[in-house]
DNA sequence: ATCCCATGTGTACGAGCGTACACAACGGTC
DNA sequence: GACCGTTGTGTACGCTCGTACACATGGGAT
């Protein structure tokens, strides 16, 4: 019987829920298929976590593939002099062109923050991220409009199954930021 | 056995449908609960609806209880000489500040529908109702974005708990519309 | 009045789930 | 080398679920 004292056993749970997760949705996120993905057996998932939750925030926490870190990794924020409602609004088609599990998973996340409390902080988190990382370029309250506008966007073509409309998210973000730092009071 | 051929009956199965998604969620949509807030058997629910997708799709199809439904009688769009964004934050407001069971339905439903594509056309549908009765007062392209930025808003409320900001909501709303018929090219 | 079939009901089955818990194995301690 | 507690495993319990299906019922056709 191989892998007893396994150190990294905690860790290759999380990676198997944030696999099932992506694969089948949080609705999918269950202890079995958590320890039949990471092919250790079922008590060993209880083991490790409490229950489901402490697993499932643990996963969501640890993936790390929303919007903000593709955003970080794309260069668009980069270059103070470029434009920015452009930039960001290939970034969005790419992010949503390609592999879609990081797209589901996000929006997942939302959804289920909705009705679990526990997932709250991680679905905030997630969404101060992207703002914060755009005050690299503008003011905190812009940056939250253009996060918001941006949920809204792909929400729309994920829902609706139009196809995404890059000039549309274009002009709409770059309307959101002419008005920066003109009198969003909260931040 | 009272209410045997029971026309209304139903009916009065959807009504239930709506009210247990209203309080556990669609997670918490299930024969059995459904059957129980109905108070009919629970052979009823199977018999008249032929699975649990079917009457999901029924009941959230009528469920008007979203935002389109509110807004439409919020009077805000009626004056045409009045400040769209002010009147919209103030309905966003009111709708977010009230009973929160209208709320959590439609975004439940919009995110539900990611993984479960027999909700999509619904979801669809009622993204196509706020826009459309936008457009009494801007152009398409612009509905659409202000669907988009009313969306995120609510969702950020919703997700970080943060206290709804109207100020904010009305400036990032009063910038989309800013550029009205400026040059969004999708409709 | 009689019959028939659409309508309605109760129950039971098998599957999947979270969790608990008794037991096995191993590594550090003396 | 013996001991013991941490770590890991297998199984079993109780629950809820969707669905199937045999049976009851009553209105409409005859």
């Amino acid at each position: 019987m191989p892998r007893r004292h396994d150190p990294a056993r905690r860790q290759r749970i999380i990676d198997a829920a944030i696999r099932v997760v992506g694969a089948k949705g949080i609705a999918g996120l269950t202890h079995r298929a958590v320890a039949a993905e990471a092919d250790v057996p079922l008590g060993s998932t209880t083991y490790h976590f409490a229950g489901l939750d402490e697993l499932m925030v643990a996963a969501l926490r640890q993936a790390n593939e929303g919007f903000a870190t593709v955003l970080a990794g794309s260069g668009a924020l980069a270059d103070p002099g470029s434009d920015l409602a452009a930039g960001l609004a290939r970034v969005l088609g790419e992010w949503l062109g390609g592999d879609r599990t990081g797209v589901e998973l996000e929006y997942e996340l939302y959804l289920a923050a909705l009705r679990r409390p526990a997932l709250r902080p991680v679905a905030a988190e997630w969404m101060r991220d992207t703002a914060e990382s755009l005050t690299a370029r503008t003011d905190p309250a812009t940056a939250r409009a253009l996060v918001a506008a941006m949920d809204g966007i792909c929400l729309q073509s994920l829902l609706t199954g139009t196809p995404y409309d890059e000039p549309f998210a274009r002009e709409t973000l770059r309307r959101v930021l002419a008005g920066a730092g003109a009198g969003a009071t909260a931040g």
